[in-house]
DNA sequence: TTGCGTGCAAAGGTTTTGCATGGCA
DNA sequence: TGCCATGCAAAACCTTTGCACGCAA
């Protein structure tokens, strides 16, 4: 049984999602949110984000990615108007360029691990690693 | 150039390594190697454990996961006489099972990759992370 | 008015660093 | 002997918790 909590709208928690939304392109950390929103005169504290983000997570309107490198971790809008969109990430070893990968073939591999071996990716966690084009041609 | 760093071969780093190599099959964290030596009663100080896994994870004979938690990060020893640089690996998240993926189709994926994203993948450090059937059913 | 939200300070847990000592080659 | 390795203590980080006060409904 859930307890259904009520769920106050806050300047706070607006903001923080509102962050999130204008950088849908990339995943912040709580860190990065809360200077972004300092940098904005809108300063929320930093234990307000996490718990904002915290909620955020649980009804399914942001991802919390761990990412390899810091041990921190990265949380990144998900518009559920579009369908699922599969989004795998690159890193370049040598740079440490992080390359956000939209791309249907991506779609298409989940599709034939799970169907082929029985596996079910999580691309919130996985990274692929590499070299990127700048760092191949040095 | 590189700045090869001599290694001196100690007790410490055997120790941590046969730890691992005992545990294969299973993935570890910093600290709970160090409390397995402790048990062996060869104890191993945990700021030596970690500089030891640094090491051992650069030569690429052990890989560094992240963890359901997410709280620390785990380690698993990677046999590397088998050709594993042909293949992907898979790791379950929820079990902690190690898949060797060997099938056609992950090299085109990347070939896609190479071609459509200039961007050069590199197998033997990327993991992709999800579920195995076994956890799925439960 | 009720009770969730906020934010400071402090606690908790993991990993890294400084430094004097130890040990491989 | 020259350096790297070790390990204690402490620092550095990220995240969570306790608590008094603030604020949405």
């Amino acid at each position: 049984m859930e307890k259904e909590q009520k769920t106050y709208k806050t300047r706070q928690r607006s903001q923080v999602l509102n962050c999130l939304i204008d950088n849908k392109a990339k995943h912040l950390t709580a860190d990065e949110i809360a200077f972004i929103l300092k940098e904005q005169g809108a300063e929320v504290g930093k234990t307000t984000v996490y718990r904002a983000l915290e909620k955020l997570v649980e009804d399914g309107s942001v991802r919390k990615y761990l990412c390899e490198e810091g041990k921190s971790a990265c949380f990144q809008y998900v518009d559920n108007s579009e369908e699922c969109h599969l989004h795998f990430h690159l890193k370049c070893v040598k740079c440490g360029k992080l390359i956000h990968l939209e791309c249907d073939y991506l779609s298409d591999l989940e599709k034939h691990i799970s169907e082929h071996h029985k596996f079910t990716v999580d691309n919130t966690k996985t990274v692929l690693y590499g070299v990127c084009e700048a760092c191949a041609n040095v």
